[in-house]
RNA sequence: UGGUCUAUGGUGUAACUGGCAACACGUCUGAUUUUGGUUCAGAAGAGUCCAGGUUCGAGCCCUGGUAGACCAACCA
C-alpha cells in the first residue's frame, strides 16, 4: 500500500475498491485465459500486462489458463507458442492449467444440473434451435424436448459421453428462460458433441464443454478472484453468474467477471481469424511476418519486450472503443532502442565516392563510438578508405540551402573521419550520377583534437568503406493496410485495404564490417537511418536485416510527397484521418456553431459557410426545437440563425415562432447574432 | 424498431465523494548536436456528443435526445 497511488484504471479502481471492502488481499489471484487457436497479438498483450501487472502489483498469483474446450481448433503449436511469447515478454505464471485438466469435474456437475432438472438433453438440428431461439425483440419458444424426465436425459447424456452418437446429433442445454432479453440466457448449450481428437485428452472425450460452461467453472476451480475479459463478454456476465449459483459453495471464493475494452492499432487488423487469414493467403509469409502486429511478429520486427509492456502501460485501459495510433507504438520501440542500440553505418542505396587526395590503396582504422546515450558503451573499429559508399539521396550537384548534405563545392563531414568538400561528379550515358569525387581536410580527423576537427560544416553523412564492407539483405517495412482501421467498413472487406507495397527488399546492401559478428539478441542503430535486428533467415554466409523503425526525420517532412521515390518512402505519420461516424447536418452545425463566437476573420468566414452549406440538409423539424437555445450559448444560436436564413431563402413559411426567435436575435447584445438576425 | 455498454484536444488516457479540464503521443517554433536522431526550452490545439434541469458552482448529479459498439455460432 506504499505506491504513489497515480490515478488507477477502472480495474485497479475495483479490486481497490474490493480490499477497502474487506476483501482478504491473500487471496486475489488472476489469469490470462487464451485459446490455444492462434499466436498472441499486441491486443494480447494489454491483457496480458494487466493481468499480470495486477498479479505484480498485488504479490498475487497469476495462472496461464488455456481455453482448450474445441478440440477441432486448436493445437499444441499454439500452446507452445503463446507460452513462449508471454515468458518473452517477461511474465511468470503461478501454474499452467488447461480448461480441459477440469473436463471430469464439470461432467460431474452437469449430471448434478440434470439431477435438479436444470439441463436436458436436446436431439434438434441446430437451425431448429435457433428458430427457436427468437430474436432479440421476439421471446423464443421452448424445445420439444425441454421437459423429458430427468431419467432419460441422464440416459442421454450418459450415452452421448460414451461415444454412442454422431457428431451433432445431441446437445445439452441449460434449462434457464427463452423469454430473456438476454439472448445467452435463452437455455444455451453447456455440451456438444465433437468427434476429434484432443490435443491433450486425446480421445478421452466425445463431448465438450461450451465457452460459457467451462470459463466461470474453471475459475471457480482455481479460485480466481477477478476474471477479467474484453467488452464482447459483458453479455455473458449474467450466464457466468448463473452457473456459479449452481455449483457455488459459499465457503470458497467466488470470481467474479469484469470487462473491458478490446485494444486496436491503427493500420492493421487484430482478430486472430483476420490474422489466420492474412497467413493463408500469404498475404504474409507467417504468423511471425515482420509486419504483423503479432508478439511474435513484432519481436521478428526487432521489438523489445520493454517497448511492448511500455505501450500497453501507455495506452491504458478503458471501457470504450478505440484505435491507438501506430505512433504511439513506434515512440515507444525507439525511447527504448536509443538508449540500447549500438551505433553503426550501412548504405542501403550506394553511390561511389572517392577521395582524391586520399592516398591510394591506403586503409586506417578509425575509432567509432558504440552509443552516445551511454558514455560507458565504448567504441568499436571502423576502416576506412579512399573509396566510399555513402547514400544516393544525401548528394545534389545542387540544392537549396535547406539541404545539410553534400552538394558541388560544399563540405560535410563523414561521421566519425573526416570533413570532405565535393569537387566533381562522373556521369554515365544516361545521365545517372557514378562517382563523386571529393577533396578532404586531412587535418580533420574525428577526434583528434585539431582544430581542423573540431570545425562546424552543415552536414554529417554516414557511409561505409568499399575494400572494406560487408554485403547483406535488408527488409523494410510499411504499414500492412492503407486505411486506419481496415476492418470498420461495412461494405468493405479489409483485405481490399492491404498495402501491395508494405514489403522492400534492398538485396545488396553494404554494411560496416563491424556487422559480420552480430548475433540475433543484437539490436542495432544504422545511423541516420533507423533501428535493425538480424532476421532469423540469416545464415553464415548471408545477414538479413529487418528495419524495426525508422528514426524520427523532420527533413522528410519538408520535402514534397512526389519528390519521394518509392524505397525512400519512410513512414511518415500524417496525422490520423478523422472520421467520426456520419452525424447529422444539424449536430454538424451544432457542433461548428458553439465555437463560433471564438472565431474571428478567415476563420469565421469558413465556419460560417460550412453552416451554410450544411444547412441545405436540415429540416424546419430539427431546427425549430433549437430557437429555445439558452440565451448564453450565442455561438448556437447564430449558427440556427444563419441555419434559419438558409431555410427561409428555400421557401420555408414564417410563422410566430421564426418571427419570435428572430426579433430576440436582432435585441441581442451580441453583434454578430445581431447582425445574422438582421440579415434575414 | 428489444437488451447492454460507451461518449473528454488529431490519437490514447486523467480529473479522489460536483470547485476555473491534466498527462503522453502526434503537430509547430527555437536552442544544442560530428545522427535533419537524442536532449532542452516553448507554442498551438478540447469549454468535456446535444438540449434542458438541480446548484453559488457540473465533464462528474437528474431528465430527454443523438451517435457508436456489442448481443440470435453445436466459436472463444
Amino acid at each position: 500500500m506504499t505506491e504513489e497511488s497515480a490515478s488507477l484504471n477502472f480495474i485497479e479502481q475495483i479490486i481497490a475498491d474490493d480490499l477497502a471492502a474487506g476483501f482478504d488481499p491473500n487471496k486475489l489471484r488472476f489469469r490470462f485465459p487464451p485459446e490455444p487457436n492462434g499466436y498472441l497479438h499486441i491486443g494480447h498483450a494489454a491483457s496480458i500486462c494487466l493481468n499480470f501487472g495486477l498479479g505484480e502489483q498485488h504479490n498475487a498469483p497469476v495462472n496461464l489458463r488455456f481455453d482448450d474446450t474445441n478440440p477441432s481448433k486448436e493445437e499444441q503449436e499454439y500452446v507452445d507458442a503463446i507460452k513462449y511469447d508471454i515468458q518473452w515478454l517477461g511474465f511468470k505464471w503461478a501454474q499452467e492449467c488447461y480448461s480441459s485438466d477440469y473436463f471430469q469435474q464439470m461432467y460431474d456437475w452437469a449430471i448434478q444440473l440434470i439431477k435438479e432438472g436444470k439441463a436436458y438433453v436436446d436431439e434438434q438440428s441446430a437451425a431448429a434451435m435457433a428458430e427457436q431461439k427468437g430474436t432479440p425483440t421476439t421471446p423464443g419458444v421452448a424445445s420439444p424436448f425441454r421437459n423429458r424426465s430427468v431419467e432419460e436425459n441422464l440416459d442421454l447424456f450418459e450415452r452421448m459421453k460414451s461415444g454412442e452418437f454422431e457428431q451433432g446429433s445431441y446437445v445439452l442445454r441449460a434449462k434457464i428462460d427463452m423469454a430473456s432479453p438476454n439472448m445467452l440466457m435463452r437455455d444455451p448449450l453447456l455440451y456438444r458433441i465433437v468427434r476429434k481428437a484432443h490435443h491433450r485428452t486425446g480421445t478421452e472425450w466425445c463431448i465438450y464443454p461450451m465457452y460459457d460452461w467451462a470459463h466461470g467453472e474453471s475459475d471457480y476451480i482455481e479460485q480466481v478472484s477477478h476474471s477479467l475479459c474484453t467488452l464482447e463478454f459483458k453479455m455473458h456476465r449474467e450466464l457466468y453468474d448463473w452457473f456459479l449459483d449452481q455449483i457455488y459453495d459459499s465457503a470458497k471464493l467466488r470470481p467474479k467477471q469484469r470487462e473491458f475494452a478490446r485494444r486496436n492499432l491503427s493500420y492493421t487488423v487484430m482478430s486472430k481469424r483476420k490474422l489466420l487469414e492474412l497467413v493463408q493467403t500469404n498475404t504474409v509469409t507467417g504468423w511471425d511476418d515482420p509486419r504483423m502486429p503479432t508478439i511474435s511478429g513484432l519481436r521478428r520486427r526487432g521489438y523489445t519486450p520493454e517497448s511492448i509492456r511500455k505501450f500497453s502501460d501507455l495506452s491504458g485501459i478503458s471501457k470504450r472503443d478505440s484505435v491507438t495510433d501506430v505512433s504511439l507504438l513506434e515512440y515507444c520501440i525507439r525511447e527504448d532502442l536509443n538508449k540500447s542500440a549500438t551505433r553503426v553505418m550501412g548504405v542501403l542505396d550506394p553511390v561511389k565516392l572517392i577521395i582524391t587526395n586520399y592516398p591510394a590503396g591506403k586503409t586506417e582504422i578509425l575509432k567509432a563510438e558504440n552509443n552516445p546515450e551511454d558514455p560507458n558503451s565504448g567504441t568499436h573499429d571502423l576502416p576506412f578508405s579512399g573509396e566510399l559508399y555513402i547514400e544516393r539521396e544525401d548528394f545534389k550537384e545542387e540544392a537549396g540551402g535547406k539541404f545539410f548534405r553534400l552538394t558541388l563545392g560544399n563540405e560535410v563531414r563523414l561521421k566519425s573521419a573526416y570533413i570532405i568538400k565535393a569537387e566533381s561528379v562522373v556521369k554515365d550515358d544516361a545521365g545517372n550520377i557514378t562517382e563523386i569525387h571529393c577533396s578532404a581536410d586531412l587535418d580533420s580527423k574525428s577526434g583528434t583534437g585539431t582544430e581542423a576537427s573540431t570545425r562546424k560544416v552543415k552536414g554529417t553523412l554516414h557511409w561505409v568503406s568499399i575494400p572494406h564492407a560487408i554485403k547483406a539483405e535488408v527488409r523494410e517495412y510499411d504499414r500492412l493496410f492503407l486505411d486506419e482501421a481496415p476492418d470498420s467498413h461495412e461494405d468493405k472487406n479489409f483485405m481490399e485495404f492491404v498495402n501491395p507495397d508494405s514489403l522492400h527488399v534492398i538485396k545488396e546492401a553494404y554494411l560496416e564490417p563491424f556487422l559480420k559478428e552480430a548475433s540475433m539478441d543484437d539490436k542495432f542503430q544504422f545511423q541516420r537511418l533507423g533501428y535493425f535486428t538480424l532476421d532469423k533467415d540469416s545464415t553464415a554466409e548471408k545477414l538479413v536485416f529487418n528495419k524495426t523503425v525508422g528514426l524520427r526525420d523532420s527533413w522528410i517532412k519538408q520535402q514534397p510527397a512526389a519528390a519521394l521515390t518509392s524505397h525512400t518512402t519512410r513512414q511518415v505519420n500524417q496525422g490520423s484521418g478523422q472520421e467520426q461516424g456520419q452525424r447529422s447536418a444539424i449536430n454538424e452545425i451544432q457542433k461548428i456553431a458553439k465555437k463560433y463566437t471564438n472565431l474571428s476573420g478567415d476563420k469565421l468566414a469558413a465556419a460560417r459557410a460550412d453552416i451554410i452549406k450544411l444547412a441545405g440538409e436540415v429540416s424546419y423539424e430539427e431546427l425549430s426545437p433549437l430557437f429555445n437555445t439558452a440565451a448564453k450559448k450565442v455561438g448556437t444560436r447564430i449558427g440556427v440563425m444563419i441555419t434559419l436564413g438558409v431555410l427561409l431563402n428555400k421557401g420555408q413559411e414564417r410563422n410566430s415562432e421564426i418571427d419570435a426567435f428572430i426579433r430576440a436575435g436582432i435585441a441581442d447584445e451580441n453583434e454578430e447574432l445581431a447582425k445574422e438576425a438582421a440579415n434575414i
